[in-house]
DNA sequence: ACCGCCCACACAAGA
DNA sequence: AATTCGACCG
DNA sequence: TCTTGTGTGGGCCGGTCGAAT
């Protein structure tokens, strides 16, 4: 039988872990074996050609951190052969080498202090320093004098033989793999674990055997690189090394952002190292927003007043988004008066609600908490949602369009969402159905449709869901007082720019289910504490709610105490 | 749905 | 000596 | 004083066990 879908492992199976690879080895050799070299395929064919026990044993390394491993922590009872034979056989099959070299680092990770001591007590005590000193303190003293790698028998003559170190030598090929079938590399084996446990449960969308995240070799050599480069960077390495290992511009918009994003962050880390031209060209190369702003923001710094200006009137006639037209108006309010040009005309932002309240502090708990209880009653409950009500209100709303099972959206059984959630197209390939499911908005028809969603998928994992906060009664009381007409203003600007507008909501929530008017029946609040400020994108949302007549208010606590001080 | 986000909080600098 | 941290596991 | 920018820290199954401080 052909298998349509990778169905993780029982657990029952004692070698479950092993199941699951195969799983995913075959799945890949079948689905992606165009974008494997001949090489890949043969070393993937090896592979599924190794007998249970060291096949068994090299995926549980291949699980594991890193690539040495001692011989001696790799305890696995449930292989069909001692661990022995199966590292024989590994070694024999070129899988393992038997003696790498080890760096001071790596030896330093494979042995503990009270190992190491003895090897090194004589050195140190040569070179005057004390016998208790910490690991990290040893290693620092040690990576001079001995910076070049050795052979473990080299590194631990005395104790040395009682322990065996081994290298991985194709973790190169299984990241691979495991980047081809889940599409990214935040994912691994684990996720078949976690389904199988019942942690995590995703919806089952049919998807055809062809559907991938890859279409090319040279998008999965991109995406590694960058994965590269990434790596690097959080290491620690100057961004002047890493910059020129950055891959050129990509046509693929899915990698082609996450190339801008890359580069704000080197451009972050360049310009916190001094490397500020540096900076400016890699900023100006990533279409991130943030990576845009910051480039102006850097020329202001270094009183390039004209460039900056230059670029950013020629941004601004093009057409922005809300956060765009936020970030650029706060920098042309700075530059216009170095140019010598008019102050911008300022835009017309409507005035936001605001309140103080003068609070006692409590002991515990926030302050969005310690609002909550001064301002909710029996009457008019307050609830403490953030992003989660709306958000979640959306995706019960319009799962079936969430998971409509377009071509290149999902390609494995572990997909929290579509994977093009985030791209430019996602709602105009499913501008039919969101309005199809807006409709029902209309006909009052959603209430009962967003409850039997809840029932029906509870649990289930969607993007837009975060199951623990929700409850029937919290669902129930918002349908009651959320105007059908607020909810499709807030979803239509929800749609309208999902990675930007999907956060940014108000902390609390206050229903007022008997309220004559039904505009009334509810409330949002944004609380902010002392030395707390308004984000932007929650200015954003506030002004959308003035503008759409969206009962929202922004309230300013004082602590007691601090009041009398102050 | 990309080791990233989503929040509050702390500190600095310039106007 | 007691606590914290992280790798590993199902 | 206000505004604005920037950097930080916690939390991501939950439990066990070894290692480090
Ligand atoms: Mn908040
Ligand atoms: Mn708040």
């Amino acid at each position: 039988m052909i298998k349509h879908r990778p169905v993780p492992a029982s657990l029952d199976d004692p070698l479950y872990y092993l199941e699951n690879m195969d799983i995913l080895v075959a799945w890949v050799a079948n689905h992606h074996a165009d974008l494997l070299t001949e090489q890949e395929r043969n070393r993937l064919a090896a592979f599924s050609g190794l007998a249970t026990g060291p096949r068994a044993l090299l995926t549980r390394m291949v699980m594991r951190t890193g690539e040495l491993f001692r011989a001696d922590k790799l305890r696995y009872p449930e292989l069909p052969v001692p661990e022995s034979e199966a590292l024989r056989t590994l070694v024999q099959a070129g899988w393992l080498d038997p003696a790498p070299e080890l760096s001071l680092d790596d030896l330093f990770r494979l042995f503990t202090l009270a190992e190491l001591r003895p090897e090194f007590a004589d050195w140190l005590q040569q070179q005057g320093h004390p016998k208790t000193l910490g690991k990290a303190r040893m290693r620092e003293l040690l990576a001079e004098p001995f910076n070049a790698p050795r052979a473990l028998g080299a590194w631990l003559p005395g104790g040395g033989e009682a322990s065996t170190v081994v290298r991985l030598q194709d973790m190169a090929l299984f990241d691979r793999i495991r980047l081809m079938f889940f599409g990214n590399l935040r994912q691994s084996w684990t996720d078949f674990v976690l389904v199988e446990l019942g942690v995590q449960q995703f919806e089952s969308v049919p998807f055809t055997p062809a559907s991938r995240a890859f279409q090319q070799r040279a998008e999965v050599d991109c995406y590694l690189q960058m994965h590269q480069c990434r790596e690097r960077l959080e290491n620690g390495e100057p961004a002047v090394d890493v910059w020129p290992d950055v891959p050129g511009p990509v046509d693929n918009p899915w990698l082609a952002s996450r190339r801008d994003r890359l580069l704000l962050e080197l451009g972050r880390q360049a310009e916190r190292q001094g490397e500020r031209e540096l900076a400016l060209e890699v900023l100006e190369n990533s279409g991130h927003r943030e990576a845009q702003l910051k480039q102006l923001r850097l020329l202001e710094r270094m009183k390039r007043f004209e460039e900056a200006w230059a670029i950013a009137c020629q941004w601004q006639a093009t057409e922005l988004s809300d956060a765009e037209a936020q970030g650029l108006s706060r920098l042309l309010k700075r530059l216009a008066p170095k140019v010598g040009a008019d102050q911008p005309e300022p835009v017309d932002n409507p005035p936001l609600q605001e309140f103080t309240l003068t609070l006692p502090k409590p002991d515990t708990g926030t302050v969005e908490l310690a609002a909550l209880q001064h301002l909710g009653t029996d009457d008019a409950p307050v609830f403490y949602v953030e992003n989660t009500l709306i958000n979640a209100l959306f995706g019960l709303l319009c799962w079936p369009v969430i998971f409509q099972p377009l071509p290149g959206a999902f390609f494995h059984p572990f997909h929290i969402g579509p994977a093009d959630l985030t791209r430019e197209d996602f709602v105009a390939r499913r501008q039919q159905a969101f309005e199809q499911r807006f409709r029902l908005l209309g006909t009052g028809a959603y209430r009962r449709e967003i409850l039997d969603t809840y029932k029906n998928k509870q649990g289930i994992a969607n993007p837009f869901v975060f199951w623990p906060v929700l409850d029937e009664a919290l669902l129930e009381l918002a349908l009651h007082c959320i105007p059908s007409g607020h909810l499709e203003a807030l979803f239509r600007r929800l749609l309208n720019n999902i990675k930007e507008h999907r956060s940014g909501f108000p902390d609390l929530i206050r229903f007022v289910p008997d309220a004559e008017q039904p505009e009334q029946r509810y409330e949002m609040i944004e609380v902010k504490g002392p030395g707390d400020r308004l984000q932007d994108h929650q200015v954003r949302w506030l002004q959308f709610f003035a503008r759409q007549g969206i009962p929202a208010s922004v309230c300013y606590v004082r602590w007691q105490d601090d009041e009398a001080r102050g």
